[in-house]
DNA sequence: GCATGTGAAGGAATTCACAGCA
DNA sequence: TGCTGTGAATTCCTTCACATGC
């Protein structure tokens, strides 16, 4: 449902005041009814016969999603997938900004990359006081369980994995999972495939 | 659903002759009677009273996939990204591999990462010859959909892209989308909100 | 007239409960 | 006794159709 908010931010920056179901539905590759009843969870949204307004749509589905303030994330694994992540400018738009960079390696603590300091994996316990929410996983796979340990005893509320493990946390933590190989591996089901 | 093939490899690699859904389920994250009932739809895979054979689990998910051949694919964007991509080792053990990169920089073409050669895009032309499924877009949002264009005319016939756009490509090829910062954006929600 | 909002219908996926086999 | 296989019940999500308001 983010992808809501992804498709207004753009279309208001294309300069459009106002988007009908029906476009921002074929912008996203859903359906408009779909996006109707959605929207109809959060109350009036829209003006009948004329759409949505895009600028107050964008700001209502922040608010919805918590990103009406800004939320901040470190990220531990300084490699190729980390430093790609730690360049990717794309997270602002939505609020969302990595503030802290980690990694167990000496020859890459010290850099600046996309312009954060990479920090020794050991400083992770000093996050607890610096208002992040969440933490980012870009190491190996056998390294990743004892990095969300330390995530979780740094008091962070949610992880995102790229490693192709599942990440044993209390309750309390949300883990959400990024499987590229499973994804690649989906894909190739839907290629080769006849049905379904 | 490529879930279980990685699990099923995981705990076979692992050692463990046979398995429960149970303990599946604990290793996956999900619950016994999903896995169960999952299964249940392709035939016998399992041994009333003691459980699923890892191997020919493993090799029956495969079957069920299309991946029992090796899948190719190739890459576009030899950036940051593209790079961790080429190098990650993890899609060998589902037999896909990817067998061509290419890049719009002169610079990068020429170079070898990951062990293949980073070729100039003009070539994407030439590898429908070359028994490749499936492509991989990780380039800047707004190449993506040309270089989606050019996969399509190479007669690929799925894409993974790691582009936060909707990607239009006629319908006899797949699209799945992987756009890091909506994830992240919901793992906001969880993070910052009560319910749900 | 045009596009949203929403109750009702329809379908798909999940959960349950238990029968069947080692 | 332990664990799979599966029909029934449930819940959730999607789709439809139409009333409502600009």
């Amino acid at each position: 449902m983010p992808l809501y908010l992804r498709g207004s931010l753009e279309l208001a920056t294309q300069g459009a005041d106002s988007i009908s179901s029906q476009r921002l539905a074929d912008h996203l590759g859903l359906t408009p009814w779909l996006i109707r009843k959605d929207f109809s969870y959060f109350g009036d949204l829209g003006k009948r016969g004329v759409g949505y307004d895009t600028r107050t749509l964008a700001v209502r589905i922040k608010k919805i999603l918590r990103l009406n303030v800004d939320r901040r994330a470190i990220l531990v694994g300084a490699g190729r997938l980390g430093s790609a992540l730690l360049e990717y400018g794309g997270f602002g738009r939505y609020g969302l900004q990595i503030v802290a960079a980690f990694d167990r390696d000496g020859a890459r603590v010290g850099r600046m990359i996309g312009g954060v300091q990479v920090e020794h994996v050991s400083g992770i316990a000093t996050v607890a006081s610096r208002g992040v929410d969440m933490g980012i996983i870009a190491v190996p796979e056998e390294s990743a369980q004892g990095v969300a340990d330390a995530l979780v005893k740094a008091s962070i509320r949610g992880i995102l994995s790229f490693s192709p493990r599942y990440i044993v946390t209390p309750a309390r933590v949300k883990v959400i999972t990024i499987d590229i190989a499973v994804d690649l591996a989906r894909l190739c089901y839907y290629v080769a495939g006849n049905s379904r």
